[in-house]
DNA sequence: TGGTCAATGAACTAACCAGTACATCGGCAC
DNA sequence: GTGCCGATGTACTGGTTAGTTCATTGACCA
């Protein structure tokens, strides 16, 4: 064990080798930042401990003070990472080349299916909420992000409408928050709902029923 | 000041008075729940405090402990008389006596209307939920109260479709989320939400357009 | 080859917080 | 009026937890 030296690495070659991780702060930084959204997203902020996402990190709790300060800053440094991962995916989708029905379906499609795929990001949500997004309020990052979902959708709208595929007034941020309501609800009160209804609401065929009631609901609601 | 002797109530009339809340343990019990209920409801249960709770009680922490054990047992007690809340006044509202379109109609808005006077009881939930439920799993009462709320909404459907006003496969389970999530999503997400879409989501003409919306999206749903 | 600085480890601390010990008070039954 | 018991106040404690102190290591450059 005592043998490997760390500095051997450019012996041979000593120039694009790119420093052979004996020290990797990048690596140690995205280590935690994962560790602490699992955490923090299964227990909220409070609920959270800084010594247990430490223990579960390859590095120390020294290590997270030294690089993001202190608890909150660590969360607000997770709400960032996580929020960012679904704008940058949604930028994928291309909607523009389809047709509005199409396009419509594949971003509800998408919304739900991420959502699904993302507990974590769904509970962080809850959580930000619980606190009355105080710490959401002052991220710009986020809020630029966000606002940008919007054009995507507004966009569908108006050329369905001029196609005659959608009804006439259709408040964009009013079918956001639908598509939003419905995708999200389905994970984030899984909990309390199943635990009510005695319904596995996460097995692929509840989840692919819903996912149509969802789009159903959605294109319902949007056509003429 | 200390003038003001306790028991001098009975000096008169001695019968029905009722014991002029010199001691009152149900009244005591209430405003503990009270409290407990606002502190949970903004802070969830890790983040609530037993001290901050007792001190805006105009009891003491101990008398907390004297009647709810603990923390755990004073959020539950909280948990299951908000959850009876709702169920108490859903049943208030005599739905058999509708057409189905009227019944369905009145049920939603009054889902939308009850879940937005509510703030706390969506926290609770959502603080359920972070937390897998883990403290209403343990509640038969709760489970009781709720399960009963779908049969209702069987009934409406299958009165609507009799009368050929509702489309014919229609899952009581499925309708019933649609419409907790869009209600529940309006108070639940409206701090990140209008956070970050800027608007105000609780002015009186907001909830108004958004409870059409509402109900326009579940009748839609509903329709053959 | 020694100086410098980012990166890191181990142990410590001060505050906080759920829960308790102990003593007391006051209404009611007899 | 005395004894009993539910109800209550005050002050404490033991464990937990965010954050810190101090010392060290190793890479890189001059």
């Amino acid at each position: 064990m005592s043998a490997a030296r760390p500095a051997d690495r450019s012996a041979v070659d000593d120039k694009p080798v790119r420093a052979a991780r004996v020290q990797d702060p990048e690596g140690v930084k995205r280590d935690i930042l994962a560790v602490a959204r699992k955490e923090f997203s299964r227990k909220g902020f409070s609920g959270a401990r800084v010594d247990q996402i430490a223990a579960a990190t390859r590095t120390s709790k020294r290590m997270i003070y030294y690089y993001f300060g202190d608890k909150e800053r660590l969360y607000i440094a997770v709400l960032e990472d996580v929020y960012g991962g679904i704008r940058e995916l949604e930028k994928t989708l291309e909607l523009d080349g389809l047709d509005p029905i199409q396009a419509l379906t594949t971003l509800v499609a998408f919304t739900f299916d991420y959502q699904n795929a993302n507990v974590d990001f769904v509970r962080l949500i809850m959580n930000e909420n619980i606190h009355d997004a105080a710490h959401l309020k002052r991220s710009r990052v986020i809020q630029k992000m966000n606002a940008g979902a919007i054009d995507g959708l507004a966009r569908i709208i108006t050329r369905g409408q001029k196609a005659g595929v959608f009804r006439k007034p259709l408040d964009p941020i009013g079918l956001h928050m639908t598509i939003s309501a419905l995708s999200f609800f389905n994970v984030s009160n899984r909990a309390t709902f199943s635990a009510i209804f005695k319904t596995d609401m996460e097995t692929p065929a509840a989840l692919a029923v819903r996912r149509a009631q969802v789009i159903d609901t959605v294109l319902r609601y949007a056509r003429p």
